[in-house]
RNA sequence: GCCCACGUAGCUCAGUUGGUAGAGCGCAUCCUUGGUAAGGAUGAGGUCACCGGUUCAACUCCGGUCGUGGGCUCCA
């Protein structure tokens, strides 16, 4: 028998026998101690099988543990191992679904007729404990589709039936570890001993496929890790994520709640909230101001038939609340403010003189979600969008685009973002306008893209079928992203809304017409913004920048003035004298995450000062009340740019 | 909407096998006047989400309604 060489991506190569699989190569591979520990292997793109068998000419490419692709298969193998501890657990009777990978762990469906719960969740890992200690061999089969029908129908297992109904293949590759025998493309660990620490995590309801006409089954999610010290960071994680929710902190900082009697979805502000939400409606106002748009305000409700001629009737309905009557005329609540600014378009005859037109809106729409969707600040039924219509010129699209991007990233960056993931979704299989359109339209999105200097993916088809769109995904402190920003060219509204303008060859066109919401909704983006800055927000839109307190009731007085001053200075400044010890006052004060406390105690007094203390626990020498308020004020111009 | 869990004082939570409720924080009053993360005492707060049923008796058991949370988008 003679020897192949196996070309590895590094340059290196590895000799085995003629025949050999991956699973040998990797063997030999592990025998240079120099090497770390590799659990799977690539040819080409595609992950490789251990049992594939190799050429020479093969170029293998190592997967190391650390890599994504090796957590993703540790997660998926550690998926096979929990549905074998849950057979082994509870019995056949249990019936699988599909286990794959996802995001930071992994989950597997289940049908059983009773439900899991915690303590079964102790008695699971105590099992897949066991297994993984006994370094189980994943092992690899292949059979004949029919054959691997007749064996699921036999144990009763109709959903694996149905997949491999639905591959539409002649054969079907199977992975067998300890009892268990699951229809899988792989590729798995080579045995579980790899498996070095995870954690059932939750279960849920799931749908089979999605479907919501179909079986329920359970969900158990779990996740998955190399070493047991990025378990721990894992958990603290989302410790940390958990003690950030905005929900939580929105009622522990008295910035907005939802109240049972008003209504699911509808968000009451609270003066801090509301203090902390004009700040960046006025802050968006003056970037917008500057950017040259033009501010409009429009109702909240319309004649039915304005949503009959957007269409919005047609193919908006669901999301829309049902009507009222008003003098035998029905009027509806607004779930979009797009026909509004049409409207005022539409009032004068234009002229491609005065195009672009952009204007903006913080408008407070209503559509109806689904109770299950409704999520604090972050899923509601009433909010405010940063709206704005920009109509335009063909030959102005990409400029404006460009123009939008320049403006979209500053105020982002202005509340901390400065990482984003970009989506570029193209033409679906439905849509309105012309191809030409729709190129030229794809094409400006793309080349202002690229002359801002972003990178971006490509969604195919997932456009809206009015246009091609933008959406722009920012990432907070913890590397959650969160959809956001969109930009939408539509060619559809201009149409139905008879919009036109008069051109240089004094014929009439039609305006193209630009959708964007920058926060997106004021709620989501407050949402976000209290879990990015964990509620300590930056002084220049923090709801309250200082809070004076007294030492002892004698100074209870000159705390008076002190506020008195800071107000009229404009401070967001509030007062705590009441006759309690100062380390309680700085106790509450670090809670509420008052940016600085201003302690004044006789020597204060004396001097006309106030000593300032910071959340972080730092302290500044004593200073004026005119030198704080310009400290404030200087932070304030530094934070918001000018 | 669907599945599972949950709903007790303003907040965070206890409440054993059915016998109409507790703690801490907060709040009020009093004492204390204390220099950088909780001083002490006393007291007031509850139709146990709502509606109905079982029972001599329901916060507790059963049914319904409303609301909240985790999911239902990642597809062998």
């Amino acid at each position: 028998m003679t020897d192949i060489t196996v070309s590895l991506i590094d340059g290196e190569s590895v000799t085995v026998p003629v025949g050999s699989s991956v699973q040998d190569a990797l063997t030999a591979l592990l025998s240079n101690k120099q090497r770390k520990i590799t659990v799977a292997a690539k040819i080409g793109d595609d992950i490789a099988d251990f049992t594939t068998i190799l050429s020479a000419d093969t170029i293998l490419s190592p997967i190391q543990i650390g890599s994504d692709e090796a957590l993703d298969i540790l997660r998926h193998s550690t998926s096979h191992i929990m549905a074998l501890a849950v057979r082994d657990v509870f019995g056949k009777d249990v019936k699988v679904a599909i286990g794959p990978s996802i995001e930071n762990g992994f989950y597997y469906d289940f049908l059983r007729d009773e439900t899991f719960n915690p303590e079964d969740f102790e008695k699971i890992e105590a099992r897949m404990t066991e297994l993984v200690r006994e370094a189980l061999p994943f092992t690899r089969t292949e059979l004949p589709s029919a054959d691997a029908i007749k064996k699921f129908s036999d144990e009763q297992e109709k959903y694996k039936v149905e997949l491999i109904q639905d591959l539409d293949t002649d054969t079907v590759s199977f992975y067998q570890v300890g009892e268990f025998t699951d229809l899988c493309r792989g590729p798995h660990l080579p045995n579980t001993s790899f498996i070095k620490a995870f954690k059932l995590l939750r279960v849920a309801g799931a749908y089979w496929r999605g479907d919501e006409k179909r079986d329920v089954l359970q969900r158990i999610y779990g996740t998955a890790f190399y070493d047991k010290k990025d378990l721990k960071k894992h958990l603290n994680a989302l410790e940390e994520a958990k003690k950030r929710d905005h929900r939580k902190l929105g009622k522990e900082l008295e910035l907005f709640t939802i109240a049972d009697e008003i209504g699911p979805g509808l968000i009451l502000w609270q003066p801090k909230g509301a203090q902390l939400r004009r700040l960046i409606e006025d802050f968006w106002k003056d970037e917008h101001y500057r950017h040259d748009y033009e501010l409009l305000y429009t109702p909240h409700i319309a004649r039915q038939d304005l949503w009959k001629t957007s269409g919005h009737l047609d193919f908006y309905s669901e999301n829309m609340y049902s009507s009222m009557e008003i003098d035998e005329v029905q009027y509806q609540l607004k779930p979009m403010n797009c026909p509004f600014h049409i409207g005022i378009y539409n009032t004068l005859k234009r002229s491609y003189k005065e195009l672009p037109i952009r204007w903006c809106e913080l408008g407070t729409v209503y559509r109806y979600e689904r109770t299950g969707a409704l999520h604090g600040l972050l899923r509601v039924r009433g909010f405010t969008q940063d709206d704005a219509h920009i109509f335009c010129r063909p030959d102005q699209l990409e400029d404006e685009i460009f123009n939008i991007l320049d403006l979209n990233l500053h105020i982002l960056k202005s509340f901390g973002f400065d990482e984003y993931d970009i989506y570029l979704s193209t033409r679906p299989e439905k849509y309105v306008g012309s191809d030409t359109n729709w190129e030229r339209a794809t094409g400006a999105l793309k080349s202002a893209l690229d002359k801002k200097g972003l990178g971006y993916m490509i969604d195919p088809g997932e456009g809206v079928f009015y246009g091609p769109k933008i959406d722009i995904k920012i990432k907070d402190q913890l590397g959650r992203s969160w959809q956001c920003s969109t930009i939408q060219v539509d060619f559809n509204l201009p149409e139905r809304f008879k919009m036109g303008y008069t051109g240089a060859d004094n014929t009439e066109h039609q305006p193209i017409m630009i959708h964007r919401a920058l926060m997106g909704s004021l709620e989501r983006f407050i949402g976000v913004l209290i879990e990015h800055y964990a509620g300590a927000f930056p002084i220049w839109f923090a709801p309250v920048q200082a809070r004076i307190m007294n030492i002892t009731d004698d100074q209870a007085d000159y705390g008076e003035i002190v506020y008195k001053e800071l107000r009229k200075a404009g401070v967001r400044v509030e007062r705590d004298l009441r006759n309690e010890k100062l380390n309680y006052k700085i106790r509450e004060a670090q809670v509420a995450k008052i940016p600085y406390m201003l302690i004044i105690g006789d020597k204060e007094k004396a001097d006309n000062t106030v000593t300032v203390r910071l959340r972080n626990g730092e302290n500044l020498s004593p200073m004026t009340v005119p030198e704080f308020a310009k400290l404030i004020a200087d932070e304030v111009r530094e934070g918001r740019g000018y």
